[in-house]
DNA sequence: CTCCGCAACTAAACGGCGTTCAACTACGGC
DNA sequence: GCCGTAGTTGAACGCCGTTTAGTTGCGGAG
């Protein structure tokens, strides 16, 4: 058998990484494999990896779509006049959305690249428009501070944000603490924009 | 060729611990497997199932020291006076720690356990005893606030520490920042005790 | 319309992985 | 001196990511 003509290369493209993007969210990362992925798309293995340049490849096209949604999610976050409770409403939207695609949130951090293949730029450029959007809330809190700490804020609120999930969504958050993950991460806002208001010029 | 004299089971379990310990501070738990172990210690792998459950009973076993050379790092740390200075002292002992043993840190959180396999007390045990020395810091800070919230706030500066430190060894940190990661600790640091000095009681 | 180059695809293979197991050997106790 | 058993091996199982030789059928040139 060769040469089937069931799917034109951009069909099949599509077709990949959609039924990527099924698997890893419905049994995760850990389970995900060429072999599977094939075998879910009745083609086999070497064939991925003539419209693919390696697993990774894969992978990364699954993320940029979970990044996107991300996003979005930010997007439809509930308004709110006041910067610091607009952030409770980011950061809910951000645990809502995880809770949601708890494993594919995974993968974006979890899966191992091989080491020295760069994360592409679009990837960065995606989290830092997230965090231009948290950092514009710090900056309305405290518009007398520059821009930068504002930003930084934005990061740190961000990665502690983060820490607390993946810690969660690993089995881990329990060697760190006993808490329930919203409230850990209410606190975590509540305690930055604190620090900031409090910030010296 | 079969049961051999070169070592008491005492002394085979302890040749499989250190080699592997070794081993992972090298080359990174990625690379560390039962067969190069094996091949380190002049053994096959199937040996090691006689002394270990498994690879990770192993890879436990490593974690446990490296958790004991923290809790030694901490004991090691800097004094002084005021309890906001001393959490920078154990802040930087924890990075001076960790950027010496980059992969066995590492381990610790990235080793995956199969699913299903608790996360052993003594483990949990290990790092609440280093956040109740830093909570204790807390609670000098403000000796009005409950014990309580002095443990929260140790908790989340630990959680937050451990997000920028996982994210700086996994190369992921210039995904959230472009920071050093020392200035970043520091600024963490900072902003937890700002954000305690002016909690509401 | 025929033929051919080439793209698409498969099956098998390579070298890795964690783990198990039958077989064998040498030690300790009788 | 013999035997049960603990210790060890090497091969095996079923996975993994990736590569490759070989085959098939499509699209374009003649």
């Amino acid at each position: 058998m060769a040469r089937r003509a069931d799917h034109t290369r951009a069909e099949l493209a599509k077709l990949v990484v959609d039924t990527a993007e099924e698997l890893i969210a419905e049994d995760g990362i850990d389970a995900f494999s060429a072999r599977t992925l094939s075998r879910a798309i009745g083609y086999t293995a070497g064939t991925l990896y003539h419209h693919f340049k390696d697993l990774d490849d894969i992978v990364t096209q699954v993320n940029s779509r979970t990044l996107a949604g991300l996003a979005q999610a930010f997007d439809g976050a509930e308004q709110a006049a006041d910067p610091a409770v607009q952030l409770r409403y980011y950061a809910d939207a951000f645990l809502g959305y995880i809770s949601l695609k708890r494993n594919l949130w995974n993968a974006l951090f979890e899966f191992r690249r091989k080491q020295g293949v760069a994360v592409p730029p679009w990837y960065i450029e995606a989290i830092a428009s997230l965090i231009r959007i948290v950092a514009e809330c710090f900056q309305q809190i405290r518009p007398d501070l520059p821009p930068e700490t504002a930003r930084l804020s934005g990061q740190l609120v961000f990665a502690s944000i983060h820490s607390v999930v993946s810690l969660e969504s690993s089995g881990r958050l329990g060697l760190v603490m006993d808490r329930d993950i919203q409230q850990v991460v209410h606190e975590l806002v509540d305690m930055h924009v604190t620090a900031f208001r409090h910030r010296s010029a």
